[in-house]
DNA sequence: CTATATTAGTTTCATTAGAAACTAATTGCA
DNA sequence: TGCAATTAGTTTCTAATGAAACTAATATAG
């Protein structure tokens, strides 16, 4: 009987994580150098700036970031006046976010950078491969690991 | 002059970051809770596995962590009597590595976990997605980030 | 040789991230 | 009403991470 291996370097989670990290610290760093925004910072900035008036609980949805990362991002955010807030009328619980107008100008610039990365790591791929890796990304999304 | 979209949930980064951390930390829970074992700590197992004898620096390599992160995965397995370490004769700073008895033992229990993970994983995907993934994954790690 | 530079690995320190506890506002129900 | 349960968001406390400083061993230049 033959023993199974396990050999990391094609072990699928483990090419992901790396891959995923390098990208990732890759794009921080470059956000961090130039504009002075964590990667959770830029992520608000990004829903903000393609949605308005979002409250802090649908930022984190539409981040996958938890609240409390979203609450930090907020903070900051106000500090260096990115980011305006109120509270909604019907609920004063509920923040009322929005980029403001140094915001919208922060994601004016970054767009470009974001975009330009993502089309150099889609350059290396065929069309037919891009259209791949999109129904792949899908299908691995759908994937209910709390049932393994 | 129509601007540029950046839809985060479509962007390519983003989509293998979430992606990614949703499987690493569901693999790192099911090895915290069943054999206290860290995701750095399982990689080690998992190297020295394949392959004995390695320095603390060829384990960096081959996991992609850094040398603090082996360093104490190194530390916490020596402690829970998974792994064994001298020093070559040849060069008293560099270490050997191997699994103890204990550490084999972990090492083919975590085995066919880790790969009913993988299998599950690669089960959504058909054949010739699979083939392509593996493809997508190479081509996507060769890109130089840093020239960007 | 021996003094300087380099290398392997560890420790320390500062930052980050997440879990749990907390505050304040709202809802539901007796 | 009014009191318990829920919800939105914040703060606090602890653990994980990485950079930089450090120790010890080896290699190299004078």
């Amino acid at each position: 009987m033959v023993g199974k291996l396990l050999i990391l370097r094609k072990f699928l989670p483990y090419r992901l994580s790396v891959l995923s990290n390098r990208i990732s610290q890759a794009i921080a760093d470059r956000y961090e150098e130039k504009f002075s925004l964590s990667l959770p910072e830029w992520r608000m900035i990004a829903v903000l700036g393609e949605e308005s008036d979002l409250s802090a609980a649908e930022v984190s949805q539409r981040t996958a970031m938890d609240k409390v990362a979203v609450s930090r991002a907020v903070k900051n955010l106000l500090a260096t006046g990115r980011l305006e807030r109120h509270f909604s009328n019907d609920d004063r619980r509920r923040s009322v976010l929005s980029l403001s107008t140094k915001g919208r100008e922060v994601y004016q610039k970054v767009l470009p950078l974001a975009l330009s990365y993502e089309a150099t790591l889609l350059s290396s791929l065929s069309a037919k491969e891009q259209e791949f890796l999109d129904n792949i990304l899908n299908k691995l999304d759908d994937i209910q690991l709390h049932t393994l």
